[in-house]
DNA sequence: AATGAATGAGTTTTCATTCAT
DNA sequence: AATGAATGAAAACTCATTCAT
């Protein structure tokens, strides 16, 4: 698991670090989802979050240190959610109950998770690696419950796949979030989620 | 076919217009993906065009013109790409030719790509969708071959999967672009697209 | 009166604000005087007024601002001069002195006068409407005071050429500031008066 | 009478100077009318003109120049209109109609005339002394008739006053112009002119 | 003589960040 | 710890003027 980067503050509290923090991440992600992270300006994110500029910059060092905290708190949701399907028996079953858990967890962050995927280049290098790496983490989730299914003989995906099918796991779920425009007028949350899944197992030949 | 945006220019000659707009979309190009659409200046795009400041507004209305006219040539290479494929006749190898040309252009233009589906939120309203009217074209001419195969009988999809899978093709593409950094390691642009083609056709039970 | 439009300023301490237009009105005037509205420069008003561009701009939203500033300066001391006189009884030395404050007024306030007489038109179209809303009030002090001589018996004057008659004092005044090239070689401010007044008065026939 | 300035041009045909000259002063009133000189661009200029930016240059030296062209032919207008009066004898009547065709003559050009006043102090200095010069030329034309008023005995005037009242008449026309917004909702330009020259013969008391 | 593409200095305005209170 | 006034670098865009054709 990748080492967590540490978000400077001059405050001493922990605790109303934690909270501040938490002030912030809900304001600020309010206001990307209407503007954007770049014309959101830092005076309206500390507005967002209920104090004043000053009060924001004792939580934090620079503008982008906001978009980590956001980014940070979407991946901890979705390892929190996943962690439990990586001890299960590598099992179709376990993996689908694991697609379904990822797919709705975007479906109710979507918005996050859209901020996320179209703000990630703003971040300096190193957050910025700091964020694939998690990402990673995810589809290396993904790719362990593929390795398990395989091991118990439910699958039989060369290892040399094992990454490409993590990653269409994943990358499929996130444009849930990103491409919602189209899909939105067709399909339902369920439906993508059932058909997603289905060709992903059956592939088109095998799926009806 | 959307119809296309005009972007207003103050130079009257023809040719001459299509020649700065080629150094523009250069230019531009080789600066977004060094520093993104929002760090790059009208100065430094200017400059890496060739010219002054004042010339590049000659050319253009405001910073965004710049986006837009990398967009539209995007989808101009897409769809000049990938028409001759609708009037073939509904077979599987029609279709993996098609992914094939697909995803080998945008592994040659994986750059312009990435700058698109980063910062296509950039864009004015109007012009936004605009750029999605052309994805949107994009997905159709998949989702008409697929039920091209499907009227010839070598795919037995029902109607309101063509989309979704459609959508898959598309979005599996733009990730070699936007995710090239999770697969470059492992795969090479050709295992890519022949592992993404099987997957996408036999799904995990049947692919090996 | 006319209902005052505000001057947006992102600073919450009123009286904070009110010094600081005070040295954003003392500085434009200044500057203005010199070389004119136009060719004066938002950073040249911020170092006249006595701090930074950022400064000014969190006590103005746009440079037109700091001329309506001056503007609406200009009329509330005209108005806070002549107001008295709206009270006293109408006699022709009530007017006399009246015109004497509101030229005398204009005098010492002659480089404000001319820049606002030659600005005007480089403000927003509401804006302008207030202004000229607070001009129209000015005649209409000057309108008053003849028509309360009328009622009195000391003036012979039908309500029909009221207006042109109180216009006549009011354009003449301003003329003393914006054309005062055409009058400080042959004239000092107290023959202007005098003159302007008994030719008013009097007219060319009774005037020796 | 004045030393004319001379608008440099590149041109040497005199006839084709004065005929792209006229094109210019009549674009540029219209155009000025409208958004004021600052505002015009020369491009717009130009184009009003009827021909390119690099015609218009070959007429004049810089944007300046056309400001002055414009108040040139203003001047002139005026001045060929009044001088037949000059040469009458000395009566109130010749008195009454140099101002009622002094008055028309603001009446019918009183855009050139408004923008005369409210963009004189956009020219360079030696161009503005110039149109000052001839400004008082005017008011000296008005100021000999008056004085010849006086050597006929039809008018006692002192002649330290003969200059007020010279100013007077010039000013209250000008002032049917840039100040139109207060006479024309109860004004027609006849009674404007009736009422302006028995005021001023008459003065208040002796005008009804 | 006429054209219009090219130039770049100059302008207004924004906004992340600091720091005295 | 909290505030918010002050700062000034930086950015987009304009437009008078030139000059090669």
């Amino acid at each position: 698991m990748p080492k967590d980067i540490e978000v400077h503050s001059s405050v001493k509290d922990e605790t109303l670090i934690a909270m501040r923090r938490e002030q912030i991440i809900k304001g600020a992600v309010k206001l990307f989802k209407e503007k954007g992270f770049h014309k959101a300006t830092t005076r309206e994110i500390a507005k967002a979050a209920g104090f004043s500029i000053g009060t924001l910059y004792e939580y934090i060092r620079t503008k982008e240190d906001v978009l980590y905290l956001v980014c940070d708190r979407i991946f901890n949701e979705v390892t929190l959610k996943l962690s439990p399907y990586q001890n299960e028996e590598g099992t179709l079953d376990t993996l689908r109950r694991a697609i379904y858990e990822y797919y709705y967890l975007i479906h109710r962050m979507h918005i996050e998770f859209t901020i996320m995927y179209q703000e990630t280049k703003s971040l300096p290098k190193d957050t910025r690696a700091y964020i694939l790496d998690r990402e990673y983490e995810m589809v290396s989730m993904f790719a362990e419950l593929l390795r398990s299914c395989v091991a118990s003989g439910e699958l039989a995906l060369k290892e040399q796949y094992i990454l490409i099918a993590a990653n269409q796991i994943v990358v499929q779920g996130q444009a849930w979030a990103f491409r919602n425009w189209a899909y939105k007028k067709d399909y339902k949350i369920e439906q993508f989620i059932e058909a997603q899944t289905e060709l992903f197992l059956y592939g088109l030949k095998g799926f009806s």
